[in-house]
DNA sequence: AACATTGTCTCATTATTTGCAACACCCATT
DNA sequence: AATGGGTGTTGCAAATAATGAGACAATGTT
């Protein structure tokens, strides 16, 4: 009442949304006393919150174990968001192509309220590399992709995601909101965003922008890889060739001119 | 209890469900009128489930009119369900390969219950081309993953699948039972289905199994193209590489013999 | 075998969701 | 401007629908 700010409730929808957030990627099979656990509901709730769910096909039950994991619905309805983002078709063969010339992954994300969020990715062939995974989340201050989203951001909004605390990753992080925005500005020159294991120790990622046609920034595209293989000379090497196809895409997607440069 | 399948409801989660079905394709932006409409519950119900479904991240809102479309947390979801499937990291590289040697668009579907689902999608380059949806669900007596399946399905479960009446979804659509088990029998030996414009009207493709290391089927693969291009000629020599490429994710996953052949 | 856990079910209780209706909008039309 | 149809949100009282406790059945662990 008080200190409750969000109104308009369900609490069904927010169990459900607890529970269904409960599997991880470690623990993806749960049963009932577990679920119950992680989520403070009782027992017979969580039981029959799961069976609803399952009859829905946005759980599964593996029938021999009695465990639960999340359930291919969700995939369809995932389908229908992904879909809509015309982004991802136009982007493919790009995508493919960036890949096999850096050996690396590729990873598309957008922003999704103080997040980046991925909703592309081509894993590099190699065994050590940049897992990424869509729909991953990940923070806007310390990663390739965010930076390059938070940069073409409309000045208000950017100022309001730069004025929440800036959590460190690992030291490199940047968490001066000052140093923050002079990184911004240079990122906004540069027409990329370089993130030198601020998110993630061992792990370097440069990124680009991508335009929608009427120019503005609607996605960042990303190559991401370990440190010992990002160094400075590949680097050097990957920008053009990211630039030019965060370029091409942007092109597909109706942004005309190639590049806005001058003033 | 006789008639009635599983008791355990929970009716929020129905409704909920209906709701995120409810969105689709054509219609991605809805208002709640008119998924009011759509689900036949009231409209401050139907608001107030949005509401809360918004706070979720499970729909978005577009601030300007008002419409609700589906939201990124079910891409988080989701992303959590395909990522267990190491299939798709197991798949991509081969799939790429396949895509660019064929140009056609390149699919892999498991089963879910009475249907095929789509688990990875590369999109043929050409523009008339099948476009392939992540999480899309398609029947399994008429198309050509959906055979595959069906094909390697325990004889109980083939039978009871088999027994449901299969709806004609062109003049091409096998419905006859019989007919159909004499089909899957062929499609055993030779290792690949084809579905000739069963499904739809002028989409041909052909599919053949991925197999565990148990040696179990899990997954088809599949070509699928429009008709004049996928022709007898092309289909002849499209089938040697999805063969190849099936049996090279198949022994990525661990399947050993690479063919078990003979008896 | 006995014990400890787990999952489902029934049932009475009550807290939660509901539907109504009023209100505030937005936008076409007149 | 003003009207009127259509839409989205919110208070409130009513009652439906979800809840928790506990019993039971089913595992699996010692």
């Amino acid at each position: 009442m008080p200190t409750e700010k969000s109104s308009s409730t369900v609490q069904t929808v927010k169990r459900i949304s607890r529970i269904l957030r409960s599997f991880t990627e470690t623990e993806a099979d749960l049963g009932v006393m577990q679920i119950s656990r992680d989520t403070g509901l009782h027992k017979s709730t969580t039981s029959r919150l799961l069976s609803a769910l399952h009859q829905e096909g946005f759980v599964e039950k593996n029938a021999e174990t009695g465990k639960y994991r999340l359930g291919l619905g969700l995939v369809t309805l995932a389908g229908a968001v992904l879909e809509r983002q015309n982004l991802r078709q136009a982007a493919q063969e790009y995508l493919r192509a960036l890949a096999e010339l850096t050996q690396e992954t590729i990873n598309i994300s957008i922003l999704d309220g103080d997040e980046c969020i991925n909703i592309e990715t081509v894993r590099s062939p190699k065994s050590i590399r940049y897992a990424g995974q869509l729909g991953r989340r990940t923070p806007l201050h310390c990663t390739s992709t965010g930076k390059v989203l938070l940069t073409h951001l409309p000045p208000e909004q950017r100022q309001e995601l730069l004025s929440q605390s800036l959590d460190a990753y690992t030291q490199h992080t940047v968490t001066d909101p000052i140093a923050l925005r002079v990184a911004l500005v240079e990122i906004c020159d540069q027409e990329y965003a370089l993130s030198n294991e601020e998110f993630e120790q061992g792990l370097v990622a440069i990124a680009a922008p991508i335009r929608d046609l009427t120019g503005e920034v609607i996605a960042a595209l990303s190559i991401s890889g370990p440190t010992y293989r990002m160094n400075t000379d590949s680097i050097d090497a990957f920008i053009p060739p990211l630039i030019e196809a965060a370029q091409n895409i942007s092109r597909q997607l109706g942004h005309i001119k190639p590049r806005a440069r001058s003033n």
